[in-house]
DNA sequence: CGACATTCGTTCACCTTTCAACTTCTTAGG
DNA sequence: CCTAAGAAGTTGAAAGGTGAACGAATGTCG
């Protein structure tokens, strides 16, 4: 008795698509982050500085800050104690809920920010949206939400 | 005087599709890596499995290998050394060049990836290619390609 | 209320990646 | 030839990431 499907490979197109696709990324990654060295940042570093700053109050819990930034709370507390020994953030506690905490986002931290993200950016529009039409640009967007949205279902799923 | 010019910022339309595209690469990643982690092995390692089996002869010399897996000699030279307490591929003195090493894929390593592609390809049909028409998908990858090849000159540049 | 489950964030032990130093071999130039 | 420059890989220490376990605080439900 035959359970197993075959499986339904990839056809020649699909292959070369998904290749480019993944190699795209890890090449972007990789020049986004080397760009970002010269001001002692990594994207993570960045990541976290626009969520901050883009922010009410110019801070954000702990917990919604790792779910925003795609990592776990372990990781992101290593992270913030890199950070606020940098001088970008610090921890405030939280009178509402008093296991909480908050990341805020100090003067310095704000002032780096506005100083690194022209070349973040300048970064992003080289290596990435200047290379690609409006209109593919747009496709592509509506091409990727709804696989986005699938993989939010995802998360935290078995 | 005025050095500097005013930072060419991202139209929102662009701002949201950048964000998209790098919200998906990470799930993305993410979910692929916990697909395979079944299986003992992470994307790396199959990425590494698939270069081999598809090489002449399953084997490659290191800095090859390392090229084609876009990642640093050192690195690769502590993965490999993982695999090969695996089983999964062994080192093999190079003859032309006494400098030189292969990466041999072992049986092991080649059952090993048999047995695991079919479920890594329905991972990457589920979360990836069956989400978008494969018009989209043609668009993306023609769009894509000039990227890749602006990213690929990129490399090892100062 | 009181017990029990759950959430928040940190910590510990372990694994992976990075970076620079190093060995060995090859190649180019005088 | 012989030396100097460079390439191939490895190594070891330090930095970064992961996952489970933990203490403290909150929520929930009889």
């Amino acid at each position: 008795m035959e359970t197993d499907t075959a499986p339904q490979w990839l056809t020649n197109e699909e292959q070369c698509a998904w290749r480019t696709h993944v190699e795209v990324n890890r090449m972007l990654t990789y020049q986004l982050e080397k760009d970002l060295q010269p001001f002692n940042l990594t994207m993570n570093d960045y990541d976290i500085l626009v969520h901050l700053s883009e922010s009410e109050e110019k801070r954000m819990r702990m917990s919604d800050l790792a779910a925003a930034t795609l990592q776990s709370k372990s990781r992101l507390s290593h992270q913030i104690t890199r950070m606020e020994n940098a001088g970008l953030v610090r921890r405030e506690n939280c009178e509402s809920d008093r296991r909480g905490l908050y990341t805020v986002l100090t003067d310095e931290g704000m002032e780096t920010m506005q100083r690194v993200a022209p070349h973040h950016v300048d970064s992003v529009r080289r290596h990435f949206v200047d290379l690609i039409s409006p209109e593919a640009l747009g496709e592509l967007h509506k091409a990727l939400t709804p696989i986005a949205e699938h993989l939010r279902a995802q998360r935290g799923k078995p």
